[in-house]
DNA sequence: CATCTGAGTTGGAAATGCCAACTTAGCAAG
DNA sequence: CTTGCTAAGTTGGCATTTCCAACTCAGATG
């Protein structure tokens, strides 16, 4: 066979996501960002994650740009590190939104939605979706899906 | 403080939906199925898994009905079973999808995108996008993230 | 200089993952 | 009716990752 599994890998996009995106704990501590986390103690408390995890895991997220690092004092404290989205990070939004929507319809709470996404300005629900170019809506089932001009070819 | 972080989770969408897909392995099966991968050994060599692993994938992912296992038979083979997407299962484009724009833009291989997601009936292009109930698309930066009626309030 | 606080580090046990070798079930050839 | 073949796993041993608790560190304040 010409496409080993690490080839194939390499060239997918989603496995390049998961790389910084896939271990545990890395996507709750980006949702969390995206709820005003940032904060050691913030993640910490919220998560319940383990401290040494928590520090490995906003490496892999600095390191990934999801991330940055910056430095913040607050009164009579010392200086110390925060952790903010970048811009990398705040179009994460819209994997969280499809994972939200995906568990709210298949892995129901019981309590309702926890998360809700709305337009910034009215207020207005949004949902995620897929989009033709001049602004047709279709469902998942209309969609399919093709090797693109970076994929290897499934020779094996 | 009243939440603690297992509730605030119990109640996360995007923490139930990881129970299923979170773990290592299990979006790229997903994945491999959306390419038409249904069998054991076709997971096996395409992704280069462990066996055992694949195995408890391929059972969590059953259980959480994303995949269905349905017997088929090759000829002159006994009956064996394999693994196809349900409905829920085919959902889960938007979840993947969402992961290779983020990856194309932000993890490039070098190569152009692995995948590409296209009208089933005019091959458009299709892209994933948040929109409003009326048809507006928004950017990321215009979706605003609010609890939503199945949230905790974060009184901790 | 002693204390407090946020942000980690460290050490050891438990769980998870990896790899290679083995097992299993039934069909077909002999 | 036994032997071999094949897909789909299981098993055992080792390496890595995660979990938890306790400890460290560094600078601001009294």
């Amino acid at each position: 066979m010409s496409t080993t599994p690490r080839e194939r890998n390499a060239r997918c996009s989603v496995a390049r996501s998961l790389d910084v995106l896939g271990e545990k704990w890395t996507l709750l501590v980006v949702r969390e960002a995206f709820f005003g986390a940032t904060r050691f103690a913030d993640f910490r408390a919220r998560l319940g994650v383990a401290p040494d995890v928590l520090t490995a895991r906003l490496e892999t997220l600095v390191e990934g740009g999801v991330l940055a690092r910056r430095p913040y004092r607050d009164e009579g404290q010392r200086q110390r590190e925060e952790y903010v989205l970048t811009e990398a990070g705040a179009e994460l939004k819209t994997i969280l939104a499809a994972f939200v929507a995906w568990g709210d319809v298949h892995r129901p709470s019981g309590f309702g939605p926890s998360t809700v996404y709305v337009d910034r300005d009215t207020e207005e629900p949004v949902r995620i979706a897929f989009l033709t170019d001049d602004g047709r809506e279709l469902g998942p089932e209309e969609v399919s899906v093709a090797p693109g001009p970076g994929a290897l070819s499934r020779s094996a």
